[in-house]
DNA sequence: TATTGTTATACTCTATAACTATA
DNA sequence: TATAGTTATAGAGTATAACAATA
């Protein structure tokens, strides 16, 4: 992450967008920390929890992420017992990823620890406000095109 | 810049942010590339015209920059014609950059081919959407800690 | 020929360290 | 001693290229 000064009084959306991104990425980061993952991980957690098994390319892709830069992911988490690996039986090119018991205990404490850091940065709105943001964030999302 | 993807039905608050920024930032871009700078040249064009003459420390200051980082940024845009520097009469160690009449010029165009990218962005909310979704981005930078 | 996963390499953006010159 | 600016270097995070295994 590069840098998060102060904002000053007449502030670009497009910086307003960066400090807000930056900051509740770090409170996420530092929540997620104690439960030894980082958002990357949690990402791929939570992608395999709706549909694993899933090959390193799907995961890839799900993620937004190049294979190769995919490729290095699962391997801390296996260290630790969250995920598997095996090959596919019927394509045996692909690396079949999955969770163990132990990944999924870990994916339902880090998202938690997610939600909570999320619920205490939009905790400065009412709940309107922040109701309309997130609605706002949708709409602007879909009507751009993502490249 | 990483990746955009198009987003998932239940997407989390940050991946929305992210994605705003991204793809606001892209347009920005695009349109600042047609008038020779980039977000960054922007940024100091910006600072300049407030606070011109500015030592190099202060506007790295200003940017939010390493000074060591900045140090390459005024190149581009002195080879261009659109900052000077000179070294201070008082403080022989000090840098001072300033706006051109062509800088000034320069900056015009490019502050309005911004303005228009982010009123294109923008253009899929109503009024209302758009100044609460700024109010409410504005509030969240003022209550979460910098660092 | 094309695809999967891996590794090596390169690129971008940033910071830290070391230097010169000034104070 | 400390600071301003420059340069060299290093570190994250990403991608591209090349490879072996498999389809």
């Amino acid at each position: 992450m590069p840098r998060d000064e102060p904002l000053a009084a007449d502030v670009p959306l497009v910086h307003l967008l960066r400090t807000a991104h930056t900051r509740l990425t770090r409170a996420s980061a530092e929540a997620l920390a104690r439960h030894g993952v980082d958002a990357q991980d949690l990402a791929l957690l939570t992608a395999l929890a709706d549909t694993a098994p899933l090959p390193q390319s799907g995961a890839a892709h799900h993620l937004g992420l190049d294979r190769t830069t995919l490729s290095a992911l699962p391997d801390g988490l296996e260290d630790h017992g969250l995920v598997r690996r095996r090959r596919s039986p019927e394509d045996r090119r692909r690396n079949l990823i999955d969770l163990t018991p132990a990944g999924r205990e870990c994916l339902r404490r880090a998202q938690d620890a997610h939600r909570a850091a999320e619920t205490r940065f939009l905790a400065a709105l009412d709940e309107d406000t922040a109701a309309t943001l997130i609605r706002a964030l949708r709409r602007l999302a879909a009507a751009t095109p993502p490249h």
